[in-house]
DNA sequence: ATAGTATATGCCTTTTTTTGCATATACCCA
DNA sequence: TGGGTATATGCAAAAAAAGGCATATACTAT
């Protein structure tokens, strides 16, 4: 293996070190997801999933969508998801519990066919209620 | 995925990220190495070559047996020479032009059944050739 | 246009890696 | 034991990545 080549590879695996970013690409494992689905899935604020996203973004691993307001993140090589199923056999996997918090996610996908109107104050609403970002311009510690 | 094993699946990865220990592993694939043989191929300095091992090593990835003077490494885990292939995969690999440089090692597996003496100046002679260190309290740059 | 929302990005500070160098350790042989 | 060799490790400076924060951008509905 030459010395270009190594690192090609090395920027894949780069990629791949960060503990956030193998779980996003977990979540995107059966289905492309939006950003708020992943920040609510994660835990995460919004900032941070999209540095992350992005880092994934630059390396090839996921593509995009734009639907309105909202952006749908897919894997772009089902062979990452190889990667994480051949880690897992190295590291002698649990069988993976599936931390899925069952926080209700208020993006379209998750909860289909509102009133657009009542949609969004609904989701204004959850977000309050899970400690997320208000939009209010300075938020107090 | 929960937390604790996106940390560990990380790690694996944090291991993989470096261009040189990519390599290591590739000229680990066939068959274990003794470390003046990956410092010659890949014309890198022994305390180098031993830093990136002891990275491979500590995360549980490759294997060594001593054998009297030399140090002799393994893939423990064949599973990451699967990865390896899965990345060239991605990244719509060359078929790997494999930089065999053709470096004539003097290591016992490379030059096999020497009178020990002998192995050892042709050795020392060979290493300076290649221009590597020469056991000189101080080389001059 | 205006207001509101989802997502992206730039900047800066903190933390982690990298890498070169000196030196330590382990082993062989005379 | 003593000298020589193969490999390992500790340390510190340099480079890179992580993470927090403010703000920019893009879109939607009124």
């Amino acid at each position: 293996m030459n010395n270009a080549t190594a690192e090609r590879h090395a920027h894949i695996f780069k990629a791949l070190m960060h503990p956030v970013r193998l779980q996003i690409l977990d979540l995107l494992r059966s289905d492309e997801q939006c950003v708020c689905h992943l920040e609510a899935q994660l835990g995460q604020r919004q900032a941070y999933v999209s540095q992350q996203l992005a880092v994934l973004r630059k390396a090839g691993l996921i593509s995009d969508r734009r639907d309105g307001l909202n952006s749908y993140y897919r894997i772009a090589h089902p062979e990452v998801l190889t990667m994480l199923d051949t880690v897992r056999a190295i590291i002698g996997g649990d069988e993976s519990p599936e931390t899925s918090l069952a926080i209700d996610c208020p993006c379209p996908r998750c909860s289909p066919v509102r009133e657009p109107m009542l949609f969004k104050k609904a989701h204004a609403k959850a977000r309050r209620r899970e400690g997320l970002r208000t939009y209010a311009k300075n938020v107090a510690p």
